[in-house]
RNA sequence: GCGAGUGUAGCUCAGUUGGUUAGAGCGCCAGUUUGUGGUACUGGAUGCCGUCAGUUCGAAUCUGAUCACUCGCCCCA
């Protein structure tokens, strides 16, 4: 603070961790992407800026306000909010030599200009998957998308000890018909759906009042409600509850409604083959005004409910037709990295995951065994993938030992004037406390 | 875009109605231990009290402005 005249600290909403913390987030990545690639995603990447045009072809009103948007010459640039808009580019650019259906994962930094809020940041990390095809893609790539998902974030939740998850899923079918039908549309269209999108946060009294206030029809009032109750039932599916049968006698009528209904009902039928508590069929997911033309979804943790949806996403069938004319379809998904690990990891709330700097460290005493050391060294690169290091510092052992307790190593090996002379190493398990002075050969048997 | 809060040591913070030399814990450095870390004990260093102006004999403390950060709201493709 004395004499600096420039503040050093990070940007407001940018994340910077410590080295340890660095390993625990890589570490975290890397199962994500292990887990992605198991499910035969393959991954792609595409620039941090694009031209503001294509990154806006789809966009409305307020998002224009949260990108971070600069010019350069004449050309109009944006940095990318999302990996969809720019993969959407991409698969239109590359159209002719992409192999459909596509599947592909980006794991990657996006930026979003809004104030930073707990867990909400400016540059965050996504872990995208998604699967496009030409005209038509399966609804069971639904299932894939979202089952992918959910074996990753199992096998994050279970490694970092995070409890148990639910993924909560619908289908926006079943509300663009149930509104064409009513004649519903436009404002007050968006204006409901922004209000069912909150169900979950609001108390039920708020959210009957705001919904009468913005419906306006004590009739669709009651629809709505009572449309909430529609639930996957074993052995019959997606049906309205019987009771409801005379006030939803119209939905026969509405094609899009029903064909909601029957994809909801493969999907959700699917998902509860593999896990039946996990799935739930859940209407008030209606993820925004964006690009969403049929099955959407979000994740919970239950230990966590302040993180709000960790992992979300959903189908979309008209996301490329402002790049090309060919009709491409997709569904995808991801999962909030930042948002869920970084500030675990600033809390210390992460446990399962080793945070050691270098697996084995070499410690010669003085520049008499540096050369020993440096020899050592390379011949643990041949017997082993762990990391090795040496600390060439000419200081007290004592601070050595220090250095190695510090950086969290699993192994110290200590080379003296009495190693150098005899060829042979002192291994000291620093875990256990344990030690022996060893030949080199032997040592490296114990290191792999 | 709107609202609230906070800026004091590397970090987390305390600091009385304005009053000498600015406090703690953790961390850091040194020692107890000249080839052994984590634990313990002993000692030590570290501050333009965010910045600028004002009030006052006197400001970390009061006032104004400004900058930064934090937390909410809006929004979140």
């Amino acid at each position: 603070m004395s004499k600096k005249e420039i503040n050093t600290k990070v940007l407001s909403g940018f994340i910077e961790l410590l080295p340890k913390q660095q390993i625990i987030f890589d570490n975290i990545k890397s199962i994500v992407e292990t887990s992605y690639k198991k499910a035969g995603y393959v991954t792609i990447d595409t620039p941090v800026i694009e031209k503001s045009e294509v990154l806006f072809a789809k966009a409305g009103g307020d998002t224009e306000k949260q990108v971070y948007r600069f010019t350069k010459g004449d050309n109009d640039l944006s940095l990318r909010f999302d990996l969809t808009v720019p993969f959407a580019r991409y698969v239109s650019e590359h159209y002719a030599d992409l192999v459909f259906p596509f599947k592909r994962y980006h794991i990657a930094k996006v930026y979003r200009g809004e104030r930073a809020q707990k867990g909400r940041y400016r540059e965050f990390y996504q872990a995208d998957i998604d699967v496009v095809a030409e005209n038509e893609l399966s609804v069971m790539y639904d299932v894939d998308v979202i089952s992918t998902l959910a074996k990753t974030i199992e096998s994050l939740t279970t490694l970092c000890s995070l409890g148990d998850f639910k993924m909560k899923i619908s289908n926006r079918k079943i509300w663009d018909g149930f509104f064409e039908q009513l004649n519903i549309s436009g404002e007050q269209k968006a204006s409901i759906m922004n209000i069912i999108d909150k169900k979950a946060k609001i108390t039920p009294e708020v959210f009957a009042s705001s919904l009468a206030e913005r419906v306006q029809n004590p009739q669709v009032e009651k629809l709505i409600t009572e449309l909430f109750e529609l639930d996957f039932i074993p052995n019959v599916g997606i049906s309205i509850p019987e009771k409801y049968h005379a006030d939803f006698a119209f939905i026969k009528d509405n094609e899009k409604m029903r064909q909601g209904i029957r994809e909801l009902e493969i999907v959700i039928k699917s998902l509860k083959s593999v896990s039946e508590e996990r799935f739930t069929v859940d209407l008030s997911i209606v993820r925004g005004l964006d690009y969403y033309t049929g099955t959407v979804f979000e994740t919970f943790l239950e230990n966590y409910p302040e993180f709000g949806s960790v992992s979300s996403g959903g189908r979309y069938e008209h996301l490329c037709d402002n790049y090309t004319d060919k009709k491409i379809c997709g569904v995808g998904g991801s999962i909030g990295l930042s948002r869920i690990f970084v500030p675990l990891i600033e809390d210390g709330k992460i446990s399962g995951i080793s945070d050691s700097l270098v697996d084995i460290l070499i410690l010669p005493q003085g520049e008499n065994c540096y050369s020993m050391a440096f020899y050592v060294k390379n011949e643990i690169s041949k017997v082993t993938n762990l990391s090795a290091s040496v600390i060439y510092e000419n200081k007290k052992f004592k601070k050595l030992m220090e250095y190695a307790n510090k950086v969290g190593t699993k192994y110290a090996v200590i080379i003296g004037e009495d190693e150098v002379a005899n060829n042979t190493v002192s291994l000291k398990n620093m875990q256990t406390g344990d030690q022996q002075t060893l030949p080199i050969n032997d040592a490296l048997k114990i290191i792999k």
